[in-house]
RNA sequence: GUGCUCAUAGCUCAGUCGGAUAGAGCAACGGCCUUCUAAGCCGUGUGUCCGGGGUUCGAAUCCCUGUGGGCACGCCA
């Protein structure tokens, strides 16, 4: 209806196009000043008249439409109240439509999205949850787009660290403990070295000296380090199971140990590498960066090599028209280097690299550290919320069929929401108390906004969606309000997309859910009057549909009781 | 020091490529279950939108500048 009324506005006007009206289109701030509004100040100006005069010329040109109630002037504006009929039955229509919300625009398209990539031998905490709980719902939104997404998880599966751990496991390290406790012991053994190289600080060179072996293919270096991936990836398959999470690529750094050689080629053929202190880097004061190394002065490689093999292999085996990285923000900096090098080397599709960074979490306003032992395990806060909610539900329904299955998926639920409602890139200082509290902007509340709507449906019995609807009756200011948000989902979806921000489907969640309260609270459903009830069951069903679907986005299950 | 980023109610945060009286949740207090799930709905109060300039008919929003927090700045990832 917004596109009808900016086709029949820029009819009217000369100076601008259909566009550029429906983008000065606005929706006012309360519903009695309309449906949409718009301002007439910046053509005041254009045209030299009071925005009031030009208001008035308009309402008389457009005349009378069978899809506007009316038209009114207040102050500058040009005030549209549209046919509340018309918007319910055709809004109504629209929200029965599985697709609803679905677009073309990624049709034939590849997105590679890296996100979760962890690193090995480290336990799975608060802070790795947050790209992995963002990058899936962002694979969720561009499928839902119509593009093919290959989610990759890069492992942090290479690098010093594993010389690191050889070095501790061969002096430390007892086999059977490991075996026995998994990710623990090795990162027992992980800050039993940092203790240890603080007295002694060869053992930071044997460290490199073993990653060096590593990446010339001793057997030994190699067999320990497979091993510890093994069991790291144990712990990491487990959470991401209870999230619901899968990947369709496990290639991680390692995998691309034998892809550098061809990188550091080119890049001597462009004439980027330099020798500096030892090691070789590519220069980027040019572009007001510090340098990127490539190569550290024994010889071994360092990450951002390998996030540029990484990005050329991917480019040659997906096609991405878009390579995404779900990273912290403190990662800024190595991504930009990257993404430059990648295009002083001639590679054309560089501008497709997207870093979407998030900020820091933090405990209690103290850094995370494995290391220092401040830190929360994604385990732990998954079980606690469970938890939580088998407690919630013991008190108000405890006769509720699959109390199990509901409280994980409300668990979880109310922990990936609480990780996605807002913007990515605030700081997030993790707090138990919030984290647990399920009331109000939540994820259980729209989980139960949505079980409400299942639970009306089942009360209604046997209802035939097909039949012919008389939405007249769904004209009242709650049931209005409601469609009104409905009707948001597709433009909600694509701006989400657009900004990565899968904070937007979160927010709307919530909308659509209190809109749904209220009209749940004002209209009753199963009445005896059939023309109301058949059109309120039919708005009871799109409503369902659209949480079920935003939800879905943000990779959240929907139980039908709780 | 340089760069990036954030600053809105007691707390956590929204605020649509500048638009009408700046909004939610939490916390506090009060009202609503013999009618479809009260994990809900409704009501009450709070603001130098960090300070200072500028652009504009109009600025929380854009520009400049200052302050405060966070992060990053070569041999970790």
């Amino acid at each position: 209806m917004k596109k009808e009324i900016a086709k029949l506005l820029s009819n009217q006007i000369e100076v601008l196009g259909e566009e550029e009206v429906e983008r000065l289109l606005e929706t006012p701030p309360r519903t009695d000043m309309g449906d949409y509004a718009f301002p007439c100040f910046q053509l005041a100006k254009l045209l030299r008249k009071s925005p009031q005069q030009i208001a008035g010329e308009l309402k008389e040109k457009i005349g009378d439409e069978d899809f506007l109630e009316r038209v009114e002037i207040q102050g500058g504006y040009l005030n549209f109240y549209v046919d509340k009929n018309m918007f319910a039955a055709q809004t109504l229509s629209r929200c029965m439509d599985p697709e609803y919300g679905s677009d073309t625009v990624g049709n034939g398209k590849t997105i590679c999205i890296d996100y979760s990539s962890p690193n090995v031998a480290k336990n799975f905490h608060v802070g790795h949850l947050r790209t992995t709980i963002i990058g899936n719902s962002l694979y969720k939104i561009f499928t839902k787009l119509g593009y093919k997404v290959e989610r990759i998880n890069h492992l942090g599966d290479w690098g010093t660290q594993f010389g690191k751990l050889i070095v501790a496991y061969k002096k430390w390290g007892n086999k059977e403990l490991i075996e026995k406790n998994g990710i623990q012991e090795l990162l027992n053994l992980y800050v039993k070295f940092h203790e240890e190289a603080e007295k002694d600080d060869t053992l930071n060179d044997q460290a490199r000296a073993w990653f060096t072996k590593m990446e010339q293919g001793d057997p030994e270096a190699l067999s320990i380090w497979k091993w510890f991936k093994e069991i790291s990836l144990i712990e990491y398959k487990r959470v991401y199971d209870m999230l619901g999470i899968e990947f369709d690529s496990y290639a991680g750094e390692s995998f691309y140990s034998d892809k550098i050689g061809d990188v550091v080629k080119t890049l001597e053929e462009k004439g980027l590498l330099v020798e500096s202190d030892g090691a070789r880097i590519v220069p980027l004061d040019e572009y007001n960066m510090p340098p990127c190394l490539i190569i550290k002065k024994d010889g071994s490689t360092i990450y951002a090599v390998r996030d540029l093999a990484a990005a050329i292999y991917r480019k040659n085996t997906y096609h991405f028209t878009k390579c995404i990285y779900v990273t912290g923000q403190e990662q800024k900096l190595h991504f930009a280097q990257v993404f430059k090098v990648l295009e002083l080397m001639g590679n054309d599709w560089a501008d497709q690299m997207v870093h979407v960074p998030y900020g820091l979490v933090s405990l209690e306003g103290m850094k995370l550290s494995s290391r220092g032992g401040n830190i929360i395990y994604a385990e732990d806060i998954l079980n606690e919320a469970i938890q939580k909610i088998q407690d919630i539900i013991t008190e108000k329904n405890p006769e509720l069929p699959d109390r199990d299955k509901v409280a994980k998926q409300v668990g979880i639920g109310a922990i990936l929401f609480h990780d996605l409602y807002n913007q990515r890139i605030k700081d997030v200082s993790f707090q138990w108390e919030n984290v647990l509290n399920f009331d109000g902007e939540t994820g259980p509340y729209v989980q139960y906004t949505y079980a409400r709507a299942a639970s009306v449906l089942r009360k209604a019995g046997d209802f035939d969606v097909s039949r012919e609807t008389d939405t007249s009756v769904l004209t009242d200011e709650a049931s209005i309000a409601l469609l009104k948000e409905l009707d948001r989902f597709p433009v909600v979806i694509k701006d989400a997309a657009e900004k990565y921000e899968p904070s937007f489907v979160a927010r709307y969640s919530i909308a659509v859910a209190h809109a749904f309260n209220k009209f749940y609270h004002e209209c009753q459903i199963n009445v005896e009057d059939e023309k109301v009830r058949d059109a309120r069951l039919k708005l009871v069903i799109a409503s369902k549909n659209i949480l079920k679907e935003s939800l879905n986005l943000l990779g959240i299950e929907c139980p039908e009781q709780m």
